[in-house]
Parts: structure tokens; C-alpha cells; sequence
DNA sequence: TTCATATATACGCATATAAGTATATAAGGA
DNA sequence: TCCTTATATACTTATATGCGTATATATGAA
């Protein structure tokens, strides 16, 4: 059940939570997720190497840019996955990402530097 | 959203989700759970008293025993909770302790000893 | 009151974790 | 090739965490 417990771990950092969250919508770059969160890079990236260290998410580069995707491929995580999306509203800062994501999909790439 | 991730880490402990599942179904005091997890009396109680501080459990003493009952009340919380219920069966050890209990309820509290 | 049991806690140790700052690496564009 | 941007990582520091062993406290029974 190592699986499970470090699935909570990973889910116990407010960073992380937020980035997990955020991903479950579709993939992301660094940058953008630098961006939607308002936090510094290495920040960022540290969180997402573990995230990717820990097996719940991997990357994809494009050009100059990484992709992250989540791959979560457990039943008991999906469920809890799904327990959290279903009370997200209940946490203003979960819904102030969403919020700043429709503003950072509407950018252009160029636009975010 | 501290009380969250407070629940994840909480749950991030092998000890305290076998505690947390087990506390789903009934109240339990320590010695109860200290024989149904085999585990070390002292090592029981500090992860009791984690929980308890963290306002996951409270506690009801009868004559020599306390009893510990779960008192989560947070909707997001009780999602994540039923997922992991949902797919307990993934987990042997978490089955493990379901026998276990069956065992434990049919002795007299004068057999645990 | 004395003993045994139930439970909590303190101490010491080893390890893990997160943060910030600085720097390294890789890719694209001029 | 040189510069800029994107991303990763190293280093330091501060704090947290879990464990085992020993001990303290509370309750009931003899």
C-alpha cells in the first residue's frame, strides 16, 4: 500500500495539491504553471520532479518547452482524485487557479514573457 | 485549505490510515487497535494522539479504557474517505485488519489480556 | 494501600522535507 | 556563435517526522 501512502504525501504539500489539481484539467508547461500559481520556478520544477519521481506524473518536451501529465493509473487514487475535484469549490485557492488558467489559455505563449 | 492537506498527511502514515479505515466502522480504545495491528502500544498511542491533535479523533474514556471515535466533519474529507473505502479491497493490509477485527469483537475485553 | 493493566509522554536518534539562492543545461533565435 | 528563455539541480539551512525504549499517570481489583 506504499503506493497509496505516497500518493497522500505527494498530496500533503499545498504546491503540489495545487499542481495536481491544475493537471487534472489538461497538460501544462513549467512556465504556465509558474505562471498560475505565482511562485517561483525552481519552486515549480522541484515540486514537479518529485511529483514525476514519485510516478503520478511524466513529461513530454516540445520545442523549448516540458509538458507534465498526469498519469495516475490506480483506482483508490482516482476515487480520492475525484473526492477532491468534487469539493474544490470549497477552496478558494484551488478555485483562484482555475480562475488565472482561463486568463493563461487565453494568452498566447509569447504572451506569458 | 491547511485542513486538507493536514488530512493527506495524516493519512501518509501507514500506521494512521489503518487506524483512520479502521475507526470508519466503530470506535475503538488502544488496546483494542494495538492487538488488531499488531503493533507496539506506545507506537499506537503517539499516532492516537497525532491524530487527535490534528481534530481527526476524538476521545471518550470508560473506566480504563479510551476509546477513540473519528470526527471528520468536512465534506471534502468524507469524499476522500469513501474513495479510499471503495477500493480497501485493493489492499491487503487493510483487508488484514478487517479479519482481524471480526476475531477481536467476539472476545470478551477480559480475553485481551 | 499495593499491584496490574491501560494509556500517554519524554528522550535521543536518524532521516526526510521544504525553502531560497545560485548555477547548470538545453533549446531557439539573431 | 552569442544571447535569451525554459527547465533542472546543487547547496545550505531550518524544521519536521517516525521509531524504540523507558517511564509517568490513571484506573480497577485484591
Amino acid at each position: 500500500m506504499n503506493d497509496l501512502l505516497t500518493f497522500f504525501k505527494a498530496l500533503s504539500d499545498e504546491t503540489r495539491l495545487r499542481l495536481v489539481v491544475l493537471l487534472t484539467k489538461q497538460d501544462y508547461c513549467v512556465c504556465e504553471l509558474t505562471e498560475i500559481l505565482a511562485l517561483s520556478q525552481p519552486k515549480i520544477s522541484k515540486h514537479l520532479s518529485k511529483l514525476r519521481d514519485l510516478g503520478f506524473v511524466k513529461t513530454k518536451r516540445e520545442a523549448q518547452f516540458i509538458y507534465y501529465q498526469l498519469t495516475i493509473n490506480n483506482q483508490a487514487m482516482e476515487a480520492v482524485l475525484q473526492g477532491i475535484l468534487d469539493h474544490m469549490h470549497d477552496y478558494e485557492v484551488l478555485v483562484e487557479d482555475s480562475k488565472r488558467i482561463a486568463q493563461c489559455t487565453l494568452m498566447e505563449k509569447g504572451d506569458l514573457r
